[in-house]
DNA sequence: GTTGAAATTAGTACGAA
DNA sequence: TTCGTACTAATTTCAAC
């Protein structure tokens, strides 16, 4: 989907305020109601805008601890691990990654001892697991990643990198001059 | 704050869809409307409600790529760390954490090379960084925190499910059924 | 805690620029 | 594509119960 600087611009009022009416959006934008309308439904319509959650803080609801568990499957028996994590209540986020583990996992539960419970008596029990190490987190903060880094449509008509194929290879130093946005230094 | 059932599941609809009205979670939560907004005033007044926010699908805006770097301080310099944090536009979340490093971020970038470049240029250069340690992710998933896992205030008398201290667990299957909306009509 | 309106706002449709 | 407008449906507010 081809997005402008309007689009981008949009999804960082939703990404700010979810519940920012479209009229709203409209007029922060400074385009009419209809065209606001269009550009929202073409974001959902798209897969732009995954969905629109409301942040509960766990604490409040008595789910006090989190942490990492950081699994190295046997043999990468993905399909039973992926399979089971579906099952785990507490679970809030999934990664496979590179380096040294298969995965991580981000958990949360009311107390330490319901961490350990999920990890030493669950988890162990998975044939698809061979070994875990937890580690609690202590504080932690969520950001909004900048919308920018990367060219929207609009700007991309008129750069310079070659095409290969499906992927476009730029001068990493052109690239990055221009990626970095000014805001970076503040 | 002193939250009931009718709490716990209003913020369940909202976590699941954030642009909910009032009017459509009293319905759903067959209780009046006004009641339903004193609710939901109480809840994001009170701080249960931390935010709503638009999930932006990053690799449609060009950001293809996400890293989890893994942080050993220097001497403990956090305040000289957390400063500098707020100036990555590719920050997407931040914890301190216990184990073999201290922190672990997770950042987005436009491509492999925007990763390294901060990674080996701009957090090299910081002077609370004794090491970093980069691994990429290649799928992710986010999934909801069951919000029953600890007591709320009315269901901790009459409802089912063993509790060893502070603690209830829940059987898995039963709560799943019950968590996941049928999709609501507005 | 609920209900029933008024007032306001959201969402849709469509012709014109 | 975008805008403007007219129209309908829905939501929010508020007062009375």
């Amino acid at each position: 989907m081809q997005l402008d600087d309007t689009h981008v611009r949009m999804l960082e009022l939703l990404r700010e305020d979810g519940r920012t009416s479209v009229a709203s959006l409209a007029e922060q934008l400074g385009i009419s109601r209809s065209n606001a309308y269009t550009r929202y439904e073409a974001l959902v319509r798209g897969g732009v805008i995954k969905g629109v959650h409301a942040e509960v803080d766990p604490a409040s609801v008595g789910i006090g601890v989190a942490a990492m568990v950081f699994i190295t499957l046997r043999q990468s028996q993905w399909a039973d691990f992926r399979a089971r994590l579906t099952s785990v209540a507490e679970l809030e986020y999934y990664a496979v990654m590179t380096g040294e583990h298969d995965a991580m996992l981000i958990v949360r539960a009311p107390d330490v001892a319901a961490i350990h419970e999920l990890v030493a008596t669950r988890l162990a029990q998975w044939p698809s697991i061979k070994a875990t190490t937890t580690v609690f987190i202590m504080d932690e903060e969520r950001a909004h990643v900048s919308l920018r880094m990367a060219r929207t449509a609009s700007s991309s008509v008129e750069d310079s990198g070659e095409r290969f194929g499906m992927t476009r290879f730029v001068r990493t130093s052109d690239d990055r001059a221009q990626r970095v946005p000014e805001r970076r230094r503040r």
